[in-house]
DNA sequence: AATATTGTTCGTAATTTTGCGAACAATAAA
DNA sequence: TTTATTGTTCGCAAAATTACGAACAATATT
């Protein structure tokens, strides 16, 4: 690396929804929203083994990240998937996972071994 | 939530995964092992902006979470992609997203509502 | 033996993450 | 008005992350 050497703008998006995604708690919320028309907080707090003020917190990593949109719907305040923004996830880990791994060599006898 | 309620195994292991790609360093890294057959150290550490000493400490994170590999070939170390972890990875996100977003209701003139 | 090359590990520092309980705000209900 | 419900925010603490330079180890070269 030289100087100024900078990551690109979609590995950085990339590596920022990566994080959102980045913990237990958080992947069971989003799976929970996916497959729920009804989402209070509540209801996502029910689901995880962890206090309400930390449940608050990683739904504000989520919203950050721009997954999740949440509306206060008096006293309640429901969340759900942030569609656009989901849609670019799956785009863009979609685009990495399809650069497939370069193939091995056949004669591996050493299941070991590592790009011979 | 009531007591012992812990998270599911794929999500534990989603989670780990997705947390090692939660940074644009290792995101480029894993970006260009998969392009590549050879794939030393040194041309990683060309790649990145960083010091070599967080190179290595990336990588180590990518060894952990099961991503990638590497061996010593005196005086150089060879890196690569895990396929059978990758595939794992892959598939994880796969069946993640495949869980699409629950459909919005037709009649939402507010393009802000969330989940009505 | 002395030197160069290649990466890892160590020690350190700054920041972020994760988690909790308590306090708070806002509305609804009594 | 008082009380209950619902979530967020605050303050704090412990742990993990990110980053660097310096020191080190291992092999290769002179």
């Amino acid at each position: 690396m030289i100087k100024g050497k900078k990551y690109t703008v979609d590995n950085e998006q990339l590596a920022r929804f990566a994080k959102a995604l980045g913990h237990p708690a958080r992947i069971t919320i989003l799976e929970f929203l996916l497959g729920q028309e009804s989402c209070f907080f509540g209801n996502i707090h029910d689901e995880l083994p962890i206090a309400k003020a930390t449940v608050s917190q990683h739904l504000k990593e989520l919203k950050e990240a721009g997954l999740i949109q949440g509306e206060i719907e008096p006293p309640k305040v429901r969340y759900c998937i942030n569609k656009e923004n989901w849609a670019q996830a799956e785009r863009l880990l979609g685009n990495f996972f399809a650069n497939q791994p370069h193939h091995q060599s056949e004669n591996s006898a050493d299941k070991k071994s590592c790009c011979k």
